[in-house]
DNA sequence: CGCTAACTATTAGCATGCTAACAGATAGGC
DNA sequence: GCCTATCTGTTAGCATGCTAATAGTTAGCG
């Protein structure tokens, strides 16, 4: 049968959160971490995005939005602004702060990434990125 | 470069999060989730387990061991123990409620493993299972 | 023996995710 | 045109994880 740590699922789940914990680690002398890291990368290469939009890019739910929004908007990163043609929704920009932090962050992400990667060959890499992209997928259409 | 979702660790990050999800949901009639599910796995094969083993059986810190095996007890599923022969030291062990629990908590988690990976190869499986593994040694050698 | 170092569980406080329920705005069907 | 559907952002409340700090206990070194 196995024991959970061996199965797929549990060494899937306990990878990415140690993935996720380092990666916040070196991060925090910016004061940042993965999550807001991904938002802001959306932000800056989609301009005029709307929270539901940037919602469904970073896979996440609405009110999970909201409260990244509240954060990054209390450090002074971003700033949401009033849609024109629909009362409803908010933009969502960088602003300079934002701006600045966006090249140490990816370098800091791509660093980790190339470490943790480095004995694996490339043909081992598209493997499982295509095994864990199809087990997304069956995920996203349950 | 790659935006962050097509990076390896954004879909890593992200299909962990909606395995867990899934299942989360999958076992909210049972009142449980797969974090407890798992403890109970740990706790039911490992007797006389101290909280501090639990923990790094389950490879996460010692303070959330403390709340979940809150949450268990209140829950009436699990008890702690002092430990006769070390006073620091408690052990944990399962309660009637929590014993009847694992074979329909087993068959859920193993049935959405099934599901998920059901058009992937053995041989796909096997090197995704090796190159997680090994990121996650990694990680933890850090 | 005694003192310091390490271990054990806990608390407090925070970040990131979720669902459920809401209020306001828009859009589509009649 | 209007009424209902749906969409958008928000709040509230919870679960799961973390770090830092604390109190009590044990163990190890001189």
């Amino acid at each position: 049968m196995g024991l959970p740590q061996e199965s797929f699922g549990g060494i899937l789940h306990e990878t990415a959160r140690l993935w996720r914990t380092e990666l916040d680690r070196r991060l925090r002398p910016l004061g940042l971490s993965q999550a807001k890291w991904r938002a802001l990368l959306h932000i800056a290469c989609h301009k005029d995005c709307t929270q539901a939009e940037l919602a469904a890019r970073l896979g996440v739910e609405a009110p999970t939005v909201v409260g990244l929004l509240d954060r990054l908007a209390a450090d002074g990163l971003v700033e949401r602004r009033e849609c024109p043609h629909d009362r409803r929704s908010k933009t969502v920009h960088l602003r300079q702060g934002g701006q600045a932090l966006m090249k140490p962050i990816t370098e800091m992400a791509e660093n980790l990434s190339r470490e943790l990667l480095a004995n694996m060959s490339p043909e081992e890499v598209a493997c499982s990125t295509q095994v864990l992209q199809r087990i997304r997928d069956r995920l996203l259409s349950l």
